[in-house]
DNA sequence: TAAAACATACCAACCAGTCGGTTTGTTTTA
DNA sequence: TAAAACAAACCGACTGGTTGGTATGTTTTA
């Protein structure tokens, strides 16, 4: 039902040029409404505020969105999404040697290049920790997002086991999940103690456990 | 200001036998309000249903606490720390061979000894990444508690290193940290997903790590 | 009897969501 | 081309309900 962005098609792909004004309105209401969930979660979001900040008013926002819990929705599959299969996916699908290209895109998060406020979190975690299990919406999004991340990191190590790269008697899968677990975990502890030398010492482990995958 | 609960004496053992009915009291509420957390969020949690489930009223929740935010605290004090007293301190600290005693309470949580829904998540986990970064009393309170996690791993892994169980070339506090982060996402995969065998598959790789620790 | 414990009634603030009406832009008509 | 018709976009005051918190009075306990 959110199917109009999935990260596949550009926001001005669809437009056929009319009514550019209500697509603009209609794109500043998901980042305001990104933004305010990112900083309050979704059920502390307020929607006066995300109405401020897109520069607009409740009606517009009713007109675009049937109600809050769509906005939010809307709002989490077209930028998490984009995070996913930017910062994940597609390096994992164009190399080789994943343990590297993992370990590039822990170094990524870690200089903070990919916009996460470390101190925030991750916003993908935020918003699962919140929002699982008590909103069937936002449960089967997190499902599919994070199968996309964890499918690419397992296929591009069973990629990198055919190339030599990764240590052929592993599980693809096995390690792709613990991966993918570490990192949201590690973020979980930035964020817990506010606190980059956690980040710091995780990763002097987690590199050394990368390595420990190759051949 | 929450210290009167930090996990090291019992309830009882405060009360000098005056005002029962009000020490009663007061544990009810915090049983209720961890509960009501634990289910809602903090943020989210409502003090008229809190009052109701400890059976009790506003005015009584007023009288032993100055605010909700006290409420809370004190409640996540309470049983968090004993979580992780009895979870993770206590076996540690007993124990040669921390490998195993690791491997061991990962496997009490997977058979849902613990009393943790994993579908709900850790509790530890689920109010971290509501309230750090939005409130100091919490924050601090995160840091005291991840501390002594990260702390009791850390002896065990360097006792370990001594005893001969443990590799002598890693750091133990990296190493600790790293184990924790796991853990800790695991534990929000599972809840993201919520499916078992996230956890399941996260698991054999993660036994495969310890492994790896040996000498 | 004094203090602690508890109950009731209440308040201002805020929330998501609604609705009648206005503006803006495109399409049709003459 | 100019006006009429139409629809999408937008506005903001308003509502019913809930929230955390308070003021005041009553009961229980030592």
């Amino acid at each position: 039902m959110t199917g109009d962005v999935l990260g596949i098609e550009t926001p001005e792909a669809e437009t056929d040029g009319r009514h550019v004004r209500g697509d603009r309105t209609r794109q500043a209401l998901l980042e305001a409404a990104f933004r305010e969930i990112y900083e309050h979660g979704f059920q502390a979001a307020s929607l006066s505020e995300i109405v401020a900040r897109a520069g607009c008013t409740k009606g517009s926002l009713y007109h675009h969105f049937s109600d809050k819990h769509a906005l939010g929705l809307a709002a989490a599959d077209e930028f998490i999404g984009a995070y996913i299969k930017d910062v994940w996916v597609a390096p994992l699908t164009a190399t080789d040697d994943p343990l590297s290209a993992i370990r590039t895109i822990i170094e990524h998060h870690a200089h903070g290049e990919i916009g996460i406020d470390p101190r925030r979190g991750c916003p993908f975690q935020n918003l699962t920790q919140e929002m699982a299990g008590i909103d069937a919406g936002f449960q089967e999004l997190f499902v599919t997002l994070f199968a996309s991340l964890r499918g690419a990191v397992a296929q591009a190590l069973a990629k990198g086991q055919k190339t030599g790269t990764v240590r052929p008697d592993i599980d693809p899968l096995c390690v792709a999940t613990l991966i993918a677990a570490s990192h949201q975990g590690v973020a979980s502890m930035i964020k817990a103690t506010q606190d980059l030398e956690v980040g710091h010492a995780a990763a002097t482990a987690f590199f050394d456990y990368l390595e420990s995958l190759r051949p």
